[in-house]
DNA sequence: AAATCGGATTGGTTGCGATTGATCTTATGG
DNA sequence: CCATAAGATCAATCGCAACCAATCCGATTT
């Protein structure tokens, strides 16, 4: 029978069997017959092809051949195996930022833009906000709420009255959109958002609505703080 | 036959199906059919489609790509949330915004970023923003200055670590230059910047080098609300 | 003409079984 | 005693199908 190591083998069946990048190989139930090795010694293999970055495997899905190191990381990432082919500009962006960061810079400019609004809110910019927060209180599903949240944050960017501060707002709202979420959140299972998010939301309208910069910003900190929170640490 | 992700190939049939903005796609059965793919497998690409605001289903109408003219619709007739408009052209923005607004804007968003660098620069970082002050002292002309001044603030925003920070500033800083500064502005042939700002940049810098993440924050601040004395006289 | 009802359509959800890599247990041999 | 082989088991994933809930559409009724 053929000779070399479990590794070697291995590497032979993989370049000679026309595998290319991303390729699935067969399963190891299916390899241990093809190759006539036991299971530890061509898990032994594949181990050792999977630190060099050859392969890739997952529980469920399978043996994959890799590309390249960063694409690798990607793969691992995000669990899907294919190549970046995202045509937007702002996609790549979000490839890049993890959530943390995404956290870091939301806790970064938020607060600010709400202390911005508080002192520069028109009255119906006011209404305008209060509304958007009833709409995301009574949000129903975990997704609707989601979407709401989102335009609540929106309605204080807005009340800044400056369309620069819009604008960033929007920009980085967009990214996050795009930004791998990872492992965080999206198991649907609905937290129940406790409300801790109705008490938040309500503090930071009244801080707006009563034109209170500083309460403003640090309402709109507590909440971002809470929310960072709820998607980081606990568990 | 065709590869790539569920993701891509749907991004694909989307974009070369001739669907425009508000359309409405096949219903997932059918879709499964003509793309050949697992319902699991089209569902998981058009959450990622849902999720980065490409598209927008709901239950018993179906699945439309998202747009700004739809969502308008939708929310009439849902009153349900949908994916924000894209960020406006800059230089539509540039003519919207007053060169006051602008200064708010920047009082607003720079000394938060001044205070995420003194938080999280690196050593290399801090040495290219000593680097890009040294660079903005020495300037001769008063064009010079400016763009090293530019230049100045944009390695403090590059030292917050943190590409969604980098990617705001460098949005304001666009729109920024795109500013109609009117009568307030340049040619005035800057009486030899009276090196009030030399003495801002330092204690910026120094903040940050000492990693001090409040004086950054106030130190900015101070340099921007000079800048801003300067522009308009007064405050 | 307006209101109401029922079926058809459609996205959302759940449960089951199969597949597959990861891990544990037991047996064998040196 | 230790290493390996062999098998069982676990856990993650996927495909499939049925079912649910919101919506739409047309017929029927009033």
């Amino acid at each position: 029978m053929e000779e070399g190591s479990a590794q070697d083998r291995l590497r032979r069946f993989i370049e000679g069997g026309g595998y290319g990048v991303g390729d699935r190989l067969p399963p190891e139930r299916q390899l241990i017959a093809e190759l006539g090795m036991t299971r530890t010694a061509l898990r032994k293999g594949l181990e050792a092809l999977e630190r060099e970055g050859a392969i890739w495997r997952h529980v469920g899905k399978g043996t994959f051949v890799a590309g390249v190191a960063s694409e690798v990381a990607a793969m691992e990432d995000t669990g899907e195996a294919q190549p970046p082919a995202i045509p937007a500009p702002l996609m790549d962006l979000g490839r890049q930022i993890t959530p943390l960061r995404m956290m870091r810079a939301r806790l970064c400019i938020e607060p600010a833009i709400a202390r911005e609004a508080a002192a520069n809110a028109s009255t119906e910019a006011i209404t305008r906000v209060r509304l958007a927060m009833e709409r995301a209180n009574a949000a129903t599903s975990w997704r609707d709420y989601e979407a709401q949240d989102d335009l609540f944050h929106r309605a204080i960017a807005e009340a800044t009255d400056n369309p620069m501060l819009l604008a960033v707002f929007d920009q980085m709202n967009q990214v996050r959109r795009v930004v791998i979420w990872g492992n965080l959140e999206r198991e649907s299972a609905r937290p129940a958002h406790d409300h801790s998010s109705f008490g938040e939301h309500t503090a930071v309208t009244n801080a707006i609505a009563e034109r209170n910069p500083a309460a403003a910003y640090e309402e709109m900190r507590m909440h971002l703080r809470s929310v960072s929170r709820r998607l980081f640490d606990e568990e």
